[in-house]
DNA sequence: TTACACTATGTACCTAGGTACATGGTCAAG
DNA sequence: CTTGACCATGTACCTAGGTACATAGTGTAA
């Protein structure tokens, strides 16, 4: 039994404009409609938007996030394209990671030289800061 | 010998127009000026700069760069407090780092499977996302 | 001393990602 | 058969994070 496009949003805990906004955008399947012109939707669209907002806390585009999502799509015949496309993301959000832990790093630094309280009287942040801006960027 | 804002922006490789909006926002302390009104900066504007740059492409907003940026100000009596937050953010990039981790191996069940391309001709994508998004939030 | 590159301020504009509002159709309950 | 909660479209507006433009002062080199 399909839901309907308040179903959809209540389920996923978004905004029914941000639905239709994912619609126009091409990140939505534009869907079925009833008689009346009302969309209905399987229940597949509640985890699409779900993963839709976590991968933008992962700090992944609407453009990004639909060419993951895209990567469904265009299966079977083209399968190799889509792993390679995978590929490319898993590449992206690995490099991510890895600056992230650089990041980690240099807080680590800046807690432990706060806790250690050096007689210096001079926080460390700007340093090391420089440090971590110059890594390999 | 200080630096002009141009001087910076093109180091930083950066719009001269930011470093005047950051400085607006508060995320840039306001220069000393030459007498005719011209922004002097020191050299380490520039790591500044870089810092900012590379903290947004971790994904975080101005505001929490501020923030970060803000633990540095002040500091000898108000360590404990620079520790406390640093410690937080900590927390908060380690989440992402997980996250990411989680987005990694969903990826990689992804190309694994198109790798296989199963008999079955169904990608395995949305179930992998349901299972990525439901893991914890 | 004039030309040109640079700086200043203020205001306007732009993209991304939504959110809200106005206006009107739909449908189920009473 | 009306009322209230839904849905539709279209357009306007909002925040974040810049970027551009207009206008005017500065500074240096020929």
């Amino acid at each position: 039994m399909p839901l309907t496009i308040g179903q959809v949003a209540t389920a996923a805990d978004v905004n029914i404009q941000t639905i239709r906004y994912y619609e126009r955008r091409g990140l939505f399947p534009t869907p079925r409609r009833t008689p009346a012109g009302y969309r209905q939707y399987a229940d597949d669209a509640v985890a699409r938007l779900r993963f839709i907002k976590h991968a933008q806390e992962l700090g992944f585009s609407l453009k990004e996030i639909q060419e993951l999502l895209g990567l469904r799509v265009r299966h079977g015949a083209a399968c190799d394209a889509v792993e390679r496309k995978t590929r490319e993301k898993i590449e992206l959000v690995q490099e991510r990671i890895r600056d992230l832990h650089r990041m980690k790093r240099t807080l680590e630094r800046l807690a432990a030289a706060c806790a250690a309280r050096q007689p210096t009287d001079d926080c460390p942040i700007l340093e090391a800061l420089e440090d971590h801006g110059d890594v390999d960027h």
